[in-house]
DNA sequence: TTATTATATTGTAATATTGCAATATAATAA
DNA sequence: TTATTATATTGCAATATTACAATATAATAA
């Protein structure tokens, strides 16, 4: 064993896991700011950004596109990645519903 | 290589990657799903509840644990465990300032 | 004291993730 | 056509995660 037992769980709590897997990197959560604080966005300018390689750059965002949290537009040689605004609008929503619940509960 | 370069990025991106990988598991989500839908909460029941062994639940409970996102209270024999609002609040809130700054934003 | 009951820890095998050099691909430029 | 430039893929070594049997611990009960 070793493999995660993704199908004893329910379908929604395996692509919620998937969403979060995503932002469990601080590299992806740097990649999350950096476009937040850009208005254009090539994959090159994010490479140099980050402390790391290319290729591992190029890994990671193709796990944040996986997962739907950016996209990637093509734009000439250069690719513009950008966030995707309906998946963060998903975890607000998921967190917004956690923490409503929450006030009408003590432990 | 293989190990993550966490010294690489900032405290605050480190942080936030170590609440998302607490979550990044279904049977992580599960437990949060189970604990917002019961009063009490105690591990036993969650070990039920999982379609994992008591040692592997006992060790997804201490990865929520330890990032802050469940709290555990001694009932006797048995532990109570229970939602920390306060962690909750921390991902709402962070959704809901990158949801808002995205709607001045274009691709 | 000795059970019993509930949870945690240890050890280990299977699998997954991370990082990067080397290489491939794809689009434009010369 | 042949560069050049930007990004993706491959292959692999290092490390991390997952799952669980076996065992340990800690609190109450008998």
């Amino acid at each position: 064993m070793g493999a995660s037992k993704s199908a004893s769980f329910s379908e929604r709590q395996n692509e919620l896991a998937i969403l979060f897997k995503a932002l469990s990197h601080p590299a992806r959560v740097a990649i999350i700011e950096y476009l937040l604080t850009v208005d254009t966005c090539i994959c090159g300018d994010i490479v140099n950004e980050l402390p790391l390689a290319q290729p591992t750059v190029s890994q990671h965002l193709k796990e944040l596109k996986n997962a739907g949290i950016i996209k990637g537009n093509i734009e000439g040689t250069a690719i513009c990645y950008c966030l995707n605004p309906e998946t963060l609008k998903k975890f607000e929503d998921y967190f917004f519903a956690i923490t409503k619940k929450l006030k009408d509960k003590c432990c």
